[in-house]
DNA sequence: CTGAAAGCGCTTACAG
DNA sequence: CTGAAAGCGCTTACAG
């Protein structure tokens, strides 16, 4: 492999001039430039990033954090960021949670700590005060997904507005009776996801003085299996079935769906479901639902990153970004049949 | 950030001692070893990978290129090599290509040659001799997973016999109308795994003297969405219904059984469907399919790596192990209702 | 078992 | 605009 020594005999220039001409740091002159440019070309020279970083103290890479890879809204942020992160040059690192046990405390203690990330990305992860003081002590800059955190950038989800748009949207074509399908608080996420939604879904309802009613919600994990078996309760249930769901995501919600077509509901017909996500799956469905952009909270989580990483930071005073979110009404809610009023 | 400077005044010996007690190269008396330890812990030392790749010319650290993230097969490969990885003390660097364009030349013209990987890890590439070529110039181990490649040690899946087991399945019970959703030539991946499994389909067809007929294969993309619009095809049309289909993937499959509900028909008293995967939501829709373990294969995948990267080769021998595969039988395959024979 | 010192391959003030 | 040289933080023959 050719060294930057090879390429300054070459170019018959000295390495230092070589180091400039490729990364652009310091003037150089045209011809110059050319010469060192074509002399890495025909030698195939790279340069070694490790040497680079240990000169410099930057690596050009993120690590990336997430809880689970295998789920679509975790896979499309990542997707987001890795692409946002190539067009600037930066390799993505990743560290997946899902294994559960001792990972999380040895990604943080150990691999994160050992100078091979310039800043890290936590995707839903309330990180500790050690957590973030640990990085932040590293000087690590640290964009978080999912929620607020004290001490570092967010981008967050109004989740407890998302559940009560859901629920509005409901509300406004006539249902009173709606069912919310969650998870129970025990088995949450770390950013007290499914809570929010819910309280949102609470809220809105109480806002137009219809009750809660503790019998119409019932929780089930994040899949299409978990809403399926929550909504079979829902929906089965001969002396209360609500007109209308709301489950907090798509997944859930298109559990929903196949539950109410095997209990011979319609849906809108007899019941009308929604969820938040806009899952790829969402449309084939025809689910109506809060769209919440997933890879583009990647990509933006990149571009935050990138502003605290390299100078002329712009709005750094903005510590905590709300994201973007979106009804999208499709086919899965109508007016209720027999509207109660 | 304490160095290894520090450490090592603090426990009273040379920084080369630190690191040979650290990194247990090396020989270090037992009590040396205590001291050193108690100081590096004491001071929160984390040795500096770069520094410490830059003399020893390893990164611990593995390149992993995969098409695509977003979808349950590539992304439970990814998680298994992750853990895998992480498990060795190795971390992994994500290239996505799914982004298309001019990602795959980037990433292995400049980005996997930066010196910052000790090897990579090919998911369904099929990678080019320039590719393999400049990799293996520079000393990087290469595991290819999805097919044979010249000159690289590889995990493959017999796809042809795949698509033979599954048709065999249904014609076992009696099927001779078998259709086949697949995909064209022209969107294939890299290593024509649709077109494989097809031919896996013909083969078993003809060993029974059934006669492969065009009309009863339909393509689509390997998605729920487009095995629904396939198998609506398929199972619309009113003068040649098969009793059975056999999917590509199990997305697919998922997607011809709700085009089954859609069109009346009953699964698999209409007609049997099978797929290949044993994708996560197979088990909820009662889909007999032939499992592939793609967790497993990432896992796998890691272990021939690191056979390669240290000391003590096993099995270099086998350039090409063969994967194992399943066949799970569900609900969703049965006899005929009118056997023809 | 342990230390002094060279070397890994770059980058960047410092001069000129 | 360009070069000589120090330095980034480790590791590892080479001695002892």
């Amino acid at each position: 492999m050719p060294g930057i020594i090879e390429v300054a005999q070459l170019a018959g220039v000295s390495t230092a001039t070589v180091s400039r001409a490729l990364s652009g740091n310091g003037h150089v002159s045209a011809a110059t430039r050319d010469r060192v440019q074509a002399a890495a070309l025909e030698l195939g020279y790279v340069v070694s990033s490790n040497a680079s970083s240990l000169a410099t103290g930057r690596t050009k890479n993120v690590g990336v954090v997430i809880p689970f890879l295998n789920r679509w809204f975790f896979s499309s942020v990542i997707e987001g960021a890795e692409q946002a992160l190539l067009t600037h040059g930066y390799d993505l690192t990743l560290y997946n949670l899902s294994g559960g046990g001792d990972e999380r405390r040895l990604v943080f203690e150990h691999f994160l700590l050992r100078k091979r990330v310039d800043a890290v990305i936590a995707i839903s992860l309330e990180l500790t005060p050690g957590e973030v003081g640990r990085l932040l002590a590293m000087n690590k800059p640290i964009v978080g997904v999912g929620g607020p955190l004290p001490g570092v950038r967010t981008l967050s989800i109004a989740d407890v507005e998302l559940g009560r748009l859901a629920t509005e949207h409901l509300l406004s074509l006539g249902h009173r009776s709606i069912g919310h399908i969650g998870e129970t608080e025990e088995s949450e996420t770390d950013f007290h996801v499914p809570t929010n939604r819910r309280a949102g879904y609470e809220s809105a309802l109480l806002a137009v003085g219809v009750p809660v009613d503790p019998e119409l919600f019932r929780s089930g994990d994040f899949t299409i299996q978990g809403g399926y078996a929550a909504a079979k309760q829902l929906l089965g249930n001969p002396r209360k079935r609500p007109t209308a769901v709301f489950a907090a995501s798509d997944e859930m919600a298109i559990g929903a769906i196949l539950a109410a077509r095997d209990l011979g509901l319609t849906v809108p017909g007899d019941v009308s479901i929604i969820g938040i996500d806009d899952h790829e799956l969402a449309e084939f469905f025809g689910l109506s639902t809060i769209a919440q952009f997933p890879a583009a909270q990647g990509r933006l989580a990149v571009e935050i990153l990138m502003d605290q990483l390299h100078p002329g930071h712009r709005d750094q005073s903005t510590v905590n970004t709300p994201l973007n979110y979106e009804l999208v009404v499709r086919s899965s809610t109508a007016r209720p049949a027999t509207p109660r009023r």
